[in-house]
DNA sequence: GGTTGACCTTACCATGATGGGAAGGTGAAC
DNA sequence: GTTCACCTTCCCATCATGGTAAGGTCAACC
């Protein structure tokens, strides 16, 4: 299976494949004699798994070290539980951030009357710190 | 009133005062004889207009518009109203992506029983395409 | 005068995940 | 034998920010 055939099965272009390998994500697949990438069943199951992981937010930094519990039949699943909640928790963070952002701005918004006059409570509100 | 003096008063660091100078989000200030960067209270006015605004999420281009609708006396609070709600557009777009990721990340946890043994809801979640 | 320490300057590199594009080789079908 | 879709590597860009290195400046103090 050539790298465009494993991009469209896995929802990972071949673009990030490439890169997940550079970056020993993920092991270096066999080639052909011309040097085209071949993946297997099982590489694909593994890029199935970091794109599952990716749209959960997980860096890849993160995913290294799931895969490798993944691939640990020995693993404690407190060790996974520790590492969600890790990001859980940043998730949350972020999301306390933006939210507050969003908040000042909206505010700011529901004041503007959005005529052709120049008064602008959303630019008063950045020039004096809001 | 050296670079330092300036980012003190302003919050914003002298590193990206002189890379919002290299970018032209502010002008190129006065030097003294020794290359000194010279900063004025007009200037630091603007640094705590870019910095309000960065608090707030806006982009560096962003901030640059609403720099230039700041100063012109002749703008239309309607065009600040539209950037600012378009930003608070991509903010709510934001929060309501990573919110879904929290939420189902947050469920994978709850049943993740976080012990010694290997069985684990979240890796066979991301295995599996959750 | 000389040293010290805090400040300033520019220039380059790094982050994280992704995309774009160029220049060139390969494979299969027609 | 050409054509077209695919593959390869390599380099560059994003976005806002930080780090570091190598070197110049200023003021104070002995």
């Amino acid at each position: 299976m050539n790298i465009g055939q494993a991009a469209k099965a896995s929802g990972v272009t071949a673009k990030m494949i490439r890169h997940y390998e550079t970056i020993g994500l993920i092991a270096q697949t066999h080639r052909t004699e011309a040097g085209y990438r071949q993946y297997t069943p099982t590489d694909l199951h593994n890029l199935r798994f970091i794109k599952s992981a990716r749209s959960l937010g997980f860096s890849l930094d993160d995913i290294k070290h799931l895969l490798s519990l993944w691939q640990d039949k020995q693993r404690a699943s407190a060790d996974v539980k520790a590492l969600a909640q890790h990001h859980l928790d940043a998730l949350n963070s972020k999301i306390l951030e933006l939210t507050q952002m969003r908040d000042s701005i909206q505010e700011l918004v529901a004041h503007c009357q959005g005529n052709q006059r120049p008064d602008c409570p959303i630019i008063n509100g950045l020039a004096c710190g809001h």
